[in-house]
Parts: structure tokens; C-alpha cells; sequence
RNA sequence: UCCGGAGUAGCUCAGUCGGUAGAGCAGGCGGCUGUUAACCGCCGGGUCGGGGGUUCGAGUCCCUUCUCCGGAGCCA
């Protein structure tokens, strides 16, 4: 009878002496002497390795001696505490199998690489140090998310991936359809004939739940999505990719700073939890990624996110004296300069951006009494600008209908939102998170394209 | 998409004025040590992103193209 595995992070855990624990992982580095032999396992369970010493009554000593970096590896032996400096325990083997060789040109060898080549291997990436970091903690993430919502009530909603609006107001858009993409059906015209086509109309991958979430709020009353979303834009950043997880709250009798509050609130949680259940992973990023984070994530959770209104940022941009690119002026859009300006120099820490004017936003955020700005919010946080957008979203039929007339959109694909106005509407608002800029926000990665599993970009979906 | 930068060994990079390709690490072999980015010695390793041009001669200069990175825009 085998005894079970122990998971590295429970091993590293226990008391001294432990004899007979089994762990089962893969080799980082296996550093080899005369008599004796020492082998690092890592099984992504905690940040840490656990190192076992193997000694000459090990039969098989010689084979160990040749384990390459990267193979997988069981080991039975006894935790004893560690007579070196650099670990409390290590694991002093009585039997060392190997499970599956890694073949000498195994891509991650002891050496420092280049995020960039470790891109080129994403399948193999989650075997490094920051990897493992980056997707553990994205996961403690995920399950927060889950659990603050929970907490407060609100309904967790999938809504649909495929979606037949042609503009929801966000980026070009994927289209999904079963037609011959080399002769698809064409009408008498030679025109495309979507009608034959498995949805009989165009169809897209949908670049936001939000539509969707709102008839669930108006009914459910508090609901979120958390899904994957799409934009097929052409943007080379290290801040965009085309498949990403977005976190869209909606709820009914909010007003806008009912929503600020929540969103604040929300990111808060998010990052404490980070800060107590990632302490490990976080550790290493101040240490080696960005020096600071946690002294910064730390300040953010502990300050009270300031509030202003949009032409009040604006007033206050151009009184700064500082020279911009682009210009300041009520009525533009605000640049990722200014952003960054403001939250970090003028402001000095997390800052909502209140009413802008209605022609930069969406044609579903509510109109203001002043006649010429909405109820958005953007959420700027320092270094990375903006994490968080929302608003109150315009609950008025008649203003709704004028709107979208505005925007020039079809009314009739709007059909079934518009019904939410006419029968029984209710003041709501809501915002949007993108999940990855969040994960940037807490590790300090500064490329998006590292802190989502198999990045999607143009030109780009291997694996 | 626009602007800028970069593609040289498995990885990270150097390569001068145009003269025929190097280092560190990794790998293989050997040595040595309770080691921990281990250390020491030896060895193997290259279509210099692709195509074209100038030249006696191109990694190097010119044109073109692809890809990647950064900035901007779009945005989350």
C-alpha cells in the first residue's frame, strides 16, 4: 500500500520529523556532488521548491545523478529539518523514481529568459517562477470575485457568448458563422445571403454581457457576469488582447455613486485578498517584478478613492502647468496621459471620473439634468490608468429611443432592451472590469499578454 | 493601423572602418564540493528572420518583406 502524495505546500508546512511523505513534482534543478545529490521539485502547489538530498544508499544514485531540468519526479523519503541556510526542511530520500524524462532540449533551462521567449513556449511557461505566481494567483482572484458578489447577494448570470448585435459600442467584432468563408451563400444580387446562414442573420462574439445583464438586473435586482469577451481590433499593446475575461455588475435602484461605492469597494476586496491569500506569490513580485507593489497595493486599499466630476478634471489638467501631447478641453476625450496625471500627480491615488460629456460615451448611460453629460464613471488608478468603466444607464424610454436614434443604430435589433423600459423600468447602473488589467494591477506583470493562459493577439493563436 | 526600435548558437547578447562569426549561460563528458543562479576543465553547437541589390568581398551598406517589442490610437 503506497502512502498518498503530499502536496509541496503542505510538506513545506509540516513539523520535523516526518518520515515517510511522498511528493511527486517537477525537477528545477538537480545540482549534482560526489556522494551525494540534490534535487529541487516544484509541483506548482506554492511558490516554493522542496529540495531532497539523495544519498549513497540509494540504489539507483547514478540514474538520479543524470535527471534533467524539467522531468517529473517522485519522491518518498523524510522531512528532517535542513542542517544548510536557504530552506527550514527538506526531504531526505529513500526512494527516488523518475515518472517522465524531460529530454535535454526541455525550453526552460536554469537561466533567466526573456518574458518574450517564454511567450513563444506558453505551454510551458507555468513551470517557471513567475508563471506559477501570475496563474495561482489569478485563480485566488476568480474565486474572489465569486465570493464578494456572493456575499452581497447578487445572482452570478452567464450570458451569451454569441451575440447578434452588430454594435454594442466596443471594438470591431469576431463573426461567427458556418458558412464556406471561400462561397458562402449569396442571394440573386451576389450579395452574401445571411438567411441561410446557421443563425439566419449575422452574428458576432460578444464584446460585453452588458445588455444582457441589465434584463437580469431588472428582475434579479443584483447580478454580475464573468465571462470571456471579444474584440477583433487591430491593437498592438501590452495592454489589449482579443479573447479576455471581463466582470460586468449590474444593479437596479443604483444610482451612480451607488455604483462608484460598489466599484471601489469591490477592488478593495480584490486586493486584500490578494495581499493575505497571494502573500508568497506577491513577495516575489515586489522582489523581482516591480519593486513597490505591495507597498502600493497596500496604499490603495487602505485610501478612500477620491471622487471628481469630469470638467472638474479637466479645470484642474489644464491648471497643472504641465505640458501635454494632446490637448485638455472640456469636451475631449481624456488621454492616456492625462489619465495617468491625474491620478498619479494631482490626485495621488485611485480617482472616479464622474458625468463626462455625453458625445465620448456609450449611448446607453443615463443623460444628466445639465443636458450635455452622462452619468459614467472611470475608474483611474495609478500606473496603469483606467481599471474600472460604468455608469447609470439611461432607464427612459423616450430618452433611450432618442439615443440610440443619435448613435445611429436599428432601433429593431435593440427591440428586446428597449422592452426593459417599457415594462416596469427602474433606475440601474453598473460597470466593467477587465480581469487581466486587474491581474497587472496586482502582480506588477506589465504585459497582459503574461498574465492570461494562452494570450490571443493578432497574428497570434497558437496553442 | 501610425511612429520608433529589434531580429546573430537552445537562451541572453557582443560583433569596430565592409575582409568570411564570438562570449556567458544551457547541453554532453570529466573533476570537485551539504549543494542551493553551485563551481572548475574539455567538447559539440550557426541558412547572421526571408527575398533582392551594391561590391572582388555583406552579419555590417541599400531596397523590399515577415515577425516581435515599445509608444500612440481603439479600449477593458
Amino acid at each position: 500500500m503506497q502512502t498518498p502524495r503530499t502536496k509541496i505546500a503542505d510538506a513545506l508546512r509540516l513539523d520535523p520529523p516526518q518520515a515517510g511523505l511522498r511528493v511527486k513534482g517537477w525537477l528545477r534543478t538537480n545540482r549534482v556532488s560526489k556522494q551525494v545529490v540534490f534535487l529541487e521539485l516544484n509541483d506548482g502547489s506554492c511558490f516554493a521548491n522542496i529540495q531532497a538530498v539523495c544519498g549513497e544508499e540509494l540504489a539507483n544514485l547514478e540514474e538520479i545523478r543524470h535527471f534533467t531540468t524539467g522531468s517529473a519526479v517522485e519522491i518518498v523519503g523524510e522531512l528532517i529539518a535542513s542542517p544548510a541556510k536557504g530552506q527550514r526542511v527538506e526531504l531526505r530520500a529513500t526512494e527516488v523514481k523518475l515518472i517522465g524524462r524531460a529530454d535535454p532540449s526541455y525550453p526552460l533551462q536554469k537561466k533567466r529568459a526573456s518574458f518574450e521567449y517564454l511567450r513563444s513556449v506558453a505551454h510551458l511557461r507555468v513551470r517557471t517562477n513567475t508563471f506559477g505566481a501570475v496563474f495561482r494567483t489569478r485563480s485566488t482572484l476568480a474565486q474572489a470575485v465569486h465570493r464578494f458578489f456572493q456575499e452581497r447577494g447578487f445572482y452570478y448570470v452567464h450570458t451569451p457568448i454569441i451575440t447578434a448585435a452588430d454594435c454594442e459600442g466596443a471594438g470591431e467584432m469576431f463573426n461567427v458563422t458556418t458558412f464556406d468563408v471561400g462561397a458562402p451563400a449569396r442571394g440573386d444580387n451576389g450579395k452574401i445571403d445571411w438567411h441561410q446562414d446557421f443563425f439566419s442573420r449575422p452574428t458576432y462574439l460578444t464584446v460585453s454581457g452588458q445588455l444582457n445583464g441589465e434584463t437580469f438586473a431588472l428582475g434579479l435586482s443584483d447580478i454580475y457576469t464573468f465571462g470571456p469577451t471579444f474584440r477583433a481590433e487591430n491593437s498592438n499593446t501590452p495592454r489589449h488582447v482579443a479573447e479576455f475575461w471581463m466582470i460586468e455588475p449590474e444593479m437596479a435602484w443604483y444610482d451612480l455613486d451607488d455604483d462608484a461605492t460598489l466599484a471601489e469597494e469591490f477592488v478593495k476586496h480584490l486586493l486584500r485578498t490578494a495581499l493575505s491569500e497571494c502573500s508568497e506569490d506577491l513577495a516575489f513580485f515586489n522582489d523581482r517584478i516591480d519593486p513597490g507593489l505591495v507597498a502600493r497595493l497596500e496604499h490603495v486599499v487602505n485610501s478612500g478613492f477620491e471622487r471628481m466630476r469630469y470638467a472638474e478634471a479637466v479645470e484642474r489638467l489644464q491648471a497643472s502647468g504641465q505640458s501635454f501631447e494632446f490637448p485638455v478641453f472640456f469636451g475631449a476625450n481624456l488621454q492616456a496621459e492625462h489619465e495617468r496625471y491625474l491620478t498619479e500627480t494631482i490626485v495621488g491615488r485611485p480617482v472616479f471620473v464622474l458625468d463626462y460629456p455625453k458625445e465620448i460615451k456609450a449611448f446607453y448611460m443615463r443623460r444628466n439634468d445639465d443636458g450635455r453629460t452622462v452619468a459614467a464613471m472611470d475608474l483611474l488608478v495609478p500606473k496603469i490608468g483606467e481599471l474600472i468603466g460604468g455608469s447609470q444607464r439611461e432607464e427612459r424610454l423616450d430618452v433611450l429611443e432618442e439615443t440610440i436614434k443619435e448613435a445611429g443604430l436599428d432601433a429593431e435589433t435593440y427591440s428586446w432592451y428597449l422592452d426593459t423600459r417599457r415594462f416596469g423600468t427602474a433606475p440601474h447602473a453598473g460597470f466593467g472590469l477587465g480581469f487581466e488589467r486587474l491581474l497587472m494591477y496586482v502582480t506588477g506583470m506589465e504585459n497582459i499578454r503574461d498574465v492570461i493562459p494562452f494570450p490571443r493577439t493578432p497574428r497570434n493563436c497558437d496553442f
